[in-house]
DNA sequence: GTGGTCTAGACCACG
DNA sequence: GTGGTCTAGACCACA
């Protein structure tokens, strides 16, 4: 799975791993039928709680991307990588409108965010090729 | 002041106090020893604990943008206008930068985000006119 | 809230609390804005560990049927009454096609289907009036 | 034995199988003496773990059902039918009640409930004519 | 005071 | 082996 988390973030570990599960099954690094790292193994790998990740697992599993089953895992549902493409388009754009509106309380104008856009933009390490 | 506060955002309340208390002072809506409303007057204006007042209170003295004058009141200091400018230059960078770093997680490129901007950008009900 | 909780029952504690406060909101005994007893003295008075009250109230809330109003506790939402009552109504037609499937297989049909319900509930020594 | 299982339904595949044998059983169509398929077998058709087959029949055999023929393998009892047909009127009534149950605490009466399961029945995909 | 998160460790049903 | 549930107790931010 490759998930890498920074426990003294603000942002909730379990929520850590959620996301990148997330982005991990939208970009296809998580196949429909595949089967996740069991969660005592996921939680030894990342030094964590065994319950923490049962909680980003069972999150996954109420947006319906991951079910459970008994006895084997959790497995990537089908309908997933649809699902995971929804839910990061839904959160790159709560996050940009709450960027905007903190912007707009500035003073700023939307020629002047774009400035900033195409000015941090390569800034960012990002994994993106 | 002209504070607006929604008790059910994300961020906490005393930090959009905060917020707009430096934006109102880099805007230069409240000039240099100006006194600032008590925190029982403001508290009850916004219908929040007075608690949360003291705290954004206490967070722009420790800023240096407000400096208590005893049996007055709470006055805006003469390097408030320099420091609100600096810090809301840095509050809306940090929250641009996050928002791009998510985008760029999802698969997005500068364009893509520009065109968002514009296109969310007039749905915003601020209170800019 | 008068919550009774089974804790051999076989159906999880925190979905006890969940469902009997579902059936609450829906009857109307827990109007909109009205605050939800807090975590720890929900859990004391249920003789529960504050962890499972926790997991009913985050279920609740990922309903929509009640909101975190931060330093006060939480809150029965505006539209709590609509969603709890169709979820009520969901739940009881998700028994009712379970308990077809398996009659069905039993080799019964509808009348005899029929015939048992009228006799058997008389015998429910339910809270309706 | 035409059984078939839903890996994805709530009820423990075990029982599943379990009920579905009581089933057959209770209908004649696994007459005294009649021998049961192997463990192996009857795990290979369903593409189930043999432990769970052997869990089911190992209840079957509590509930005096069926009885090991040892080289051979496992036996309808004599009193396999008497037994099948009073749990089988077990089981539906158990189910029965607890939905009943449920739609008593949701507010329906009983016409209510009948009009559900007349309605309900066609919609039901049995193995059924 | 409130809820939110996390750890540690237990027991259970299921396969 | 797997996940599901529960307990006990800790620390934190917020009001």
């Amino acid at each position: 799975m490759n998930i890498r988390v920074r426990p003294d973030s603000p942002v909730p570990i379990y929520e850590q791993i959620l996301t990148q599960a997330v982005f991990a099954i939208a970009n296809g690094d998580l196949p429909a039928g595949e089967l996740l790292p069991s969660v005592r193994d996921l939680s030894a790998e990342l030094v964590v709680n065994p319950n923490t990740v049962v909680r980003a697992y069972q999150e996954l599993e109420r947006l319906g991307m991951i079910a459970a089953r008994r006895g084997l895992g959790m497995e990537v549902t089908a309908e997933a990588a649809k699902i995971s493409r929804d839910r990061r388009k839904a959160i790159v754009l709560t996050r940009i409108r709450e960027a905007l509106r903190e912007a707009a309380a500035a003073g700023l104008d939307a020629d002047d965010v774009c400035q900033l856009v195409t000015a941090e933009w390569p800034k960012l390490n990002t994994s993106r090729k």
